[in-house]
DNA sequence: TCTAGTTGTCTAGATCAATAGACAAATTGA
DNA sequence: TCAATTTGTCTATTGATCTAGACAACTAGA
């Protein structure tokens, strides 16, 4: 049995230590099978404090995507189960996810076109400070931040790419109309780390999160590296899994 | 470089983030050669918020035994190293910390003669709920508390051990007056786990705080158990080591 | 349709957290 | 002794946190 009274006057809010209780409870017996969550009033009880309190909890988890309220009916849990990425050469960025969320969508948050710095000229195999652009995207699945991600391609060969990605919403589409027909992920590295302001603002995430970190490498039919990324997602909302193929 | 920036908002208090962060730099550079931390102003600086908030985090810890502030001095860390308790045969309680600190001492907190449970009446081979004493302990080492142990002893044998403690302050000697001319740590087994409220009470631990718990059992010269203590010590200011002896 | 259960919203007050500024008190070195 | 540096204390203000109570809005089942 975890004794985890809350601590008051220690510098952490009595609504965070809910909020972090009931994330851990989650996965753990504190929802039923249905994914409900003990009723707010019941909570208050359980942690002896006002129900406003835990209603502040509640109202973080539900910004941060674990949970879902609905007026008379009770709070859910969004989502028992992380989303699973497949990580392999046929890789695309948005797709992969097919029956595992209603609805997806990458959005484009930057663009900028600018010198590439020493780890991009090497990825992509350019002369140092040549020119590429730098697309700044998140993904979201049924609407909550699951990945943000960072990719470079080199601007001398695809100028229009932002364009055509505002357009598409879709790498495959955005380098098809740049005239790349085919395309596969050479590498991927993938690396875990705590968090940082970026990523808790882009991903919603909670001071002290983690974020799995994948950097990867796409190249043409004729192996010429034409894309760098670095996708990170939130460790909590989702798994990566290598395939061969 | 770890990006730790101060998160607003988030319901974690500054001061106490600043606390873990100065924590976590010393040892690491944040404190000179001769212990001094930086002066407030200058930390005040560097985390880009107001003095007295620093000066928030500062007390914390001050209280908490890591810091130790001097008017018109500036503020010093406590204790650069942990202390080093030795663990074999030859343990006593108090000893073993010759040199490491100035002064230290035992306090007894309380005491109580009660019906052994499960595991003190294995320990101790008694019969079940056979009545044992139980004194309540607290450890100080130049004022700060290090150590938090029970120690339970047959109530039939050590009808006094209780005022025997209090007026020697010291297991060794107050086991003299009962008559035990020597005894020796048959076992010790040490784990560690997350502070409880009792511990962030009685050792002045912040939540989340990381304590060792050594369970040991003291036998006498006919290798009979007289004595099982478990005591919990601040994974921060100690550590332990198991010498063969 | 009615009722019980649940989440959403509003008001109000008490305490904590953070900022700002001023000055006192102690220490150190010139 | 004097000036600079540093910690200690005080007042005041603003916003965040927590409590308390009341009632509205919505859902589900009798």
């Amino acid at each position: 049995m975890s004794k985890s009274a809350l601590h008051r006057g220690v510098g952490v809010a009595l609504w965070r230590q809910i909020g972090d209780e009931i994330r851990r409870g989650i996965g753990n017996g504190l929802a039923d099978e249905s994914g409900r969550l003990p009723p707010e009033a019941e909570l208050a009880a359980r942690f002896g404090v006002n129900r406003h309190t835990v209603r502040a909890a509640i109202a973080a988890l539900v910004h941060e995507g674990v949970l879902r309220s609905e007026q008379g009916r009770g709070t859910y849990v969004r989502r028992q189960k992380r989303l699973t990425y497949p990580i392999g050469a046929r890789t695309r960025f948005s797709a992969g996810l097919e029956g595992q969320v209603r609805d997806r969508q990458i959005e484009l948050l930057d663009h900028a076109r600018e010198p590439a710095n020493a780890t991009v000229a090497a990825a992509l195999g350019l002369e140092p400070a040549e020119e590429v652009i730098r697309l700044e995207m998140r993904g979201l699945a049924d609407g909550v931040p699951v990945s943000r991600s960072t990719a470079w391609f080199r601007a001398a060969h695809f100028p229009d790419i932002a364009d055509y990605f505002a357009r598409t919403h879709s790498i495959t589409r955005a380098l098809a109309l740049s005239g790349i027909r085919d395309y596969r992920r050479a590498s991927t590295t993938i690396e875990a780390r705590h968090a940082d302001d970026t990523d808790t603002r882009d991903l919603r995430l909670s001071p002290g999160a983690i974020v799995l970190v994948a950097r990867g490498i796409n190249v043409d039919g004729s192996d010429k590296p034409i894309q760098y990324s670095q996708t990170r997602f939130s460790a909590d909302r989702v798994e990566l899994t290598v395939s061969a193929d």
